[in-house]
DNA sequence: CTTCAAAAATGAACGAACTCAATTATTTTC
DNA sequence: GAAAATAATTGAGTTCGTTCATTTTTGAAG
């Protein structure tokens, strides 16, 4: 049976969790003190540390959120991928990029990259790190999907190619958050441009 | 003529690099404060923010004299590569990240890198990204090299390649920051793996 | 229903980056 | 060379994330 405390603990975070993305959203991750996010989830400061390690943990923790949804739309596009090796590249790392934006700020963005690399041993830090992985598996993934279906040259290492277009994908990404100009539209066009060697030279 | 003002900032300039940076490699990055270095550059605490405008910035403005020593590096390896893809790509990768570790700590690297995530706008954070942009620009120029000479086939986008080839190397650059128990040989074999495929693909 | 131990909550206190109004040093002007 | 203008220095003060000793709440045992 579930206690009190289980539940008013799921409660609490649940309340620091919507409150902290509301007002991070809202006036900007960098402008929210600790007080603010204690005063809108209605307990004391020292509390939010009994949930979480640090500010930018509460950060990695709505962002890991964020990249569980860009996993998921993953995992249908892959069930189906374009049979065409740009056009599938092209689907799969625009959703990445549409869906990482809906609901975080370039700011938020910049502050969990940089986290992720200054502090990487932090709870949801390693959260993120993991989901990082996992959607380098999904790239490579999709690569050997299309090297079943005989789209991809069967003498090609998906593995490697994968991890290469998954970290230039994801570096762009970082360009893009760092550099307010940027639109989606620019990023996808630069990324399209840097795969479409690779995908000629990987074609059958 | 240099006025006794333009002397001593120069100075001053030179003292707190000097002093800070032999601080960060004794006791690290972050256990260094600004009151120390101020007292062991003989400043006051507001001097120094005359000089640089974060802490950040300081760091960033020591890692980017080590980046221009890297970027000669490669100067000189460009002038004479190796007559094969694979083999080039590792001296010019490889001696990226030798010259890289000579006086920086992975902690002083991690906490660069996400600076110049972060807060990209900072004098020393967009010195940085040029640097960046330059070594990327360096590794699109051995590929076109390789292709002069007719090592790279010439149908290749060397420069939609090259800045591939860079952000992938740059992504497991950070990875083995993240990662105190990786080692050198680990990351070079990692990206050699990555680079294979590439390589073979768009060699004559 | 009490008692007690464990868990959770609390907010005042701490530490460190950064600021700014006042002071001091240098250069320019006459 | 004195005075005015400009630039640089200073360190106490501010802000904000984080900690920790104390208090309060919860759940279990008798």
């Amino acid at each position: 049976m579930t206690g009190l405390r289980e539940r008013q603990k799921a409660h609490r975070t649940r309340r620091i969790l919507e409150t902290s993305s509301q007002l991070f959203r809202q006036v900007g991750y960098g402008a929210v003190r600790i007080d603010d996010i204690a005063r809108a989830a209605e307990i004391s400061v020292g509390t939010f540390y009994n949930y979480f390690e640090t500010k930018g943990d509460l950060l990695l923790a709505i962002v890991s959120m964020e990249v569980e949804e860009v996993h998921d739309f993953g995992k249908t596009l892959l069930a189906d991928p374009p049979a065409d090796v740009a056009r599938a590249l092209a689907r799969l790392i625009g959703g990445y990029y549409d869906h990482s934006l809906v609901y975080l700020s370039k700011e938020m963005w910049r502050t969990a990259m940089a986290i992720t690399i200054e502090a990487p041993a932090t709870r949801f830090s390693t959260r993120f790190t993991d989901l990082d992985r996992m959607l380098t598996d999904q790239v490579c993934a999709l690569l050997a999907e299309l090297q079943r279906r005989a789209v991809v040259r069967p003498d090609i290492d998906t593995r490697a190619l994968g991890e290469v277009v998954f970290n230039n994908l994801n570096a762009m990404f970082i360009e893009f958050v760092k550099d307010d100009a940027m639109t989606l539209p620019q990023l996808n066009d630069c990324v399209a441009r840097q795969n479409a060697p690779l995908a000629a030279l990987i074609s059958c």
